[in-house]
DNA sequence: TCGTTCATTGAATCTGGATTCAATTTAACA
DNA sequence: TGTTAAATTGAATCCAGATTCAATGAACGA
């Protein structure tokens, strides 16, 4: 099963080159020419491996759903910390994993609108909220964050860290913040 | 002079329109025969108007240069208070003036790569973050702002900013956050 | 070694929109 | 009222990319 396994690699090698370029040029912006110059590949190759571009990103997205993404909360640990520690391993991903930081940068990107609208249903479909949810309205209740809609309170904090790591994706230079700095929004 | 008085008038109404759509649908999902339709006018008239759907883009861009935009702080009114006030300001925009609303998110939307290059260099080029890390190195002087690079936490507030106004953009449902939780990003 | 299947190429299509344009209508102004 | 510039239309044209495809090469199993 050489073949098949060859055959995987190179599927994640191009999923792997689109992800970066789409981050870093936006997916408009990013031709099919250029992923495969990327790679590198012939063109038409490509097609061989996705049936399209929409394809393409449809595959990242179910990729990125299949990954270590979620916030759950473990018991026992306190809210602020585990957001803390959340957004810690994020920023350090920037540095030795890049794809996983590029990941959840394209999962915000793809549920913006004018994105194609497959893969933007699917990446609003996993509700990445409810557990932030929870973990405020626990907060809350512990006095570890202040008052206000829990729900709004969620969208806030993940639409912050997402104008942050995008900031951060365009612009590599840019200083790593402080994740107490985001986490303070809930306090 | 009413003759030129109403193309002003035309032109504006365009550009209001393709503002509009421009930051509900994207730029790239954005028709011209969309914007056409909306104004309403025929496809063809759109380019009697505007070059082209670039150029549109970039007459918004400059007219959000123009704009009161800016965050240049007062002397004598503290920091961390002129920064809520400015977003209070925008937030009851979003209600009564949502062409302000739409202007400043696309403004920061437009800097993103996978714009046309021109619109994208002239709103990059207003550097909106200068008078903002003065005001932070004043904020951190009086003891109001928490330590950090003035820089990189000026970059972090106008992200959070920006990604908190696109969701708010894209759901007008969505309820407004209480600024004070967004400026908790310095304290 | 031979045939078969999969990988690969890149030039030729195809297509969604942007853009153009010749023709038509409108309305300011003499 | 006649003249003329400006507004307007929408169908025809153009073009950047995505997508297809016939041809070629490489590797595997019998």
């Amino acid at each position: 099963m050489t073949r098949k396994e060859q055959k995987e690699e190179r599927r994640q090698q191009i999923l792997l080159t689109a992800l970066e370029l789409f981050v870093k040029r936006g997916y408009h912006d990013t031709k099919i020419t250029d992923i495969a110059e990327a790679v590198p590949m012939s063109t038409g190759l490509m097609f061989h491996y996705f049936g399209s571009k929409e394809d393409l990103l449809t595959e990242l997205v179910k990729m990125g759903m299949r990954g270590p993404g979620s916030v759950e909360g473990k018991v026992g640990v306190s809210p602020d910390v585990y957001l803390l520690s959340f957004l810690k391993q994020m920023f350090s991903f920037a540095k030795d994993q890049p794809w996983v930081f590029n990941m959840f940068v394209l999962m915000g990107q793809v549920r913006r609108p004018g994105m194609p609208e497959e893969a933007r249903k699917l990446a609003s479909s996993v509700n990445a909220l409810a557990p932030t949810v929870s973990l405020i309205k626990k907060g809350q209740k512990e006095g570890l964050f202040h008052k206000g809609d829990p729900d709004t309170m969620a969208r806030c904090f993940w639409a912050s860290v997402q104008g942050i790591m995008e900031e951060m994706a365009v612009d590599p230079e840019m200083k790593y913040p402080d994740p107490e700095w985001i986490v303070a929004i809930l306090k």
